[in-house]
DNA sequence: TCACGAATACTCTGCTTAGAATAATCGAAA
DNA sequence: TTTCGATTATTCTAAGCAGAGTATTCGTGA
């Protein structure tokens, strides 16, 4: 994914707020900040100096002032540069085209899930939907407020696929959970199995050894493709 | 975020493997990969070895012997320790139970849109549509062939957790190409205005200097709030 | 049998990133 | 009037991470 020079997201947002007139970086974060791009776009100082640098690096953005008033830092205005607009377009088209696998912190938990007892998973998923239950409000009352100050759907678009996201989230979690206490869940015997055994003192090495007979037919797919005659 | 010692997922998921027998951190790599993990966490060599380095600084594994078969590289085996198995089971619950803000492209995307002009955004969300259909086409046949194998639901839950949100998306990003298209999504007849403004020469300085009279009431929204009367 | 690609097993390097540190100025209240 | 927190504006540093590079051995087909 090391297509684009500058690969971080914020190097677009600069880029797109530059397009309106040229500023410094301290402008621009709080310019992105006002627009309420931050719930979209990270946006931290760090990176924000070293993007800019970077895009000038690569002539999309170029110094145009340097100006000191007093004794405070030194600020340089930069503005965008031709190629720096044909990247703007082009980085954006692709982000709206082309869907990226992104990796999430609920995918690789629940990839690993077996790693706890089916009870547990099934009261920590629980525990996630009524969060997730809270952010949802709060994603709509921010909504009622943005729509009482008049501002179209254009300006919350992210935000309403947020929504959008956050809903199948919450549904999924909800049915898992359910499904898992109630072991219909196809699976969960030999995984509530697993953990009693070990629970009991037996290691999983153990248990791996010979999981038809430790865990039930259902364990017969663990066994090495091979093997499973 | 940098509330865990260590942060990257991968970490997470070598506890995770540890905890069935030492290893040392190829085999680690191969067996997540046989596992299929590697679609749900990001794992490259690079990453591997450093996280490896790191749980071993913080004591959540610890290296088992060394050895070295005639001339290749010497290879450590590490075991997980006490602390490490209670970083697992603590890390894991934290995953399932407590939705992160995570920032995607699309979201990134989304949120600079008006950028491009109207149409062109339609066009480029139709074709999105398209490539997320057969993405969930390779999902769900890399379903059939987990459950001709055998393997149950429990073995997949990333996986049908994946297709969720893909088709969840899909379903947003139809909509929302079809009423930019029409028009009838709020705010695209401004938007539409202001790109063909653009394209005749005015400067999006010049437009936002009076939103209003340039792209109608619809911008009234763009003023500060205070001038808004 | 030997050539060549795949698999084994790391190591190295440089870029990115996060978070904290710094340091001056402004505004408002005591 | 001085003090104290907020704002302005950037710099610094350590750590994380990705991708490429390296070196050996194994397997297999000509």
């Amino acid at each position: 994914m090391t297509r684009r020079r500058v690969s971080n997201p914020l190097a677009l947002a600069v880029l797109g707020t530059l397009i309106e007139r040229p500023m410094h970086p301290y402008e621009i974060s709080t310019t992105l900040r006002e627009r309420g791009k931050e719930t979209s776009i990270k946006l931290n100082y760090g990176s924000l100096y070293s993007v800019v640098e970077s895009l000038q690096k690569h002539k999309l953005i170029e110094p145009q002032e340097t100006s000191r008033e007093g004794r405070r830092p030194e600020r340089t205005v930069y503005a965008i540069t031709e190629a720096g607009r044909t990247e703007f377009e082009d980085w954006l088209a692709e982000l709206l085209s082309t869907p990226a696998k992104e990796f999430t912190s609920l995918e690789a938990g629940l990839s690993l899930m077996p790693g706890l007892p089916p009870d547990e998973v099934a009261r920590l998923l629980d525990t996630r939907v009524e969060r997730l239950r809270i952010e949802l409000r709060s994603v709509d009352s921010g909504h009622e407020v943005a729509r009482e100050r008049g501002l179209p759907d254009l300006f919350l678009v992210e935000s309403l696929y947020r929504r959008t996201m956050l809903n199948a989230e919450l549904e999924f979690v909800a049915d898992l959970a359910r499904d898992i206490r109630s072991s219909s869940f196809p699976g969960t015997k030999s995984w509530r199995r697993m953990h009693e055994l070990r629970a009991g003192g037996m290691t999983l090495e153990e248990i791996f050894a010979d999981p038809v007979r430790h865990l039930g037919e259902e364990a017969r797919a663990l066994l090495p493709p091979e093997s499973q005659k």
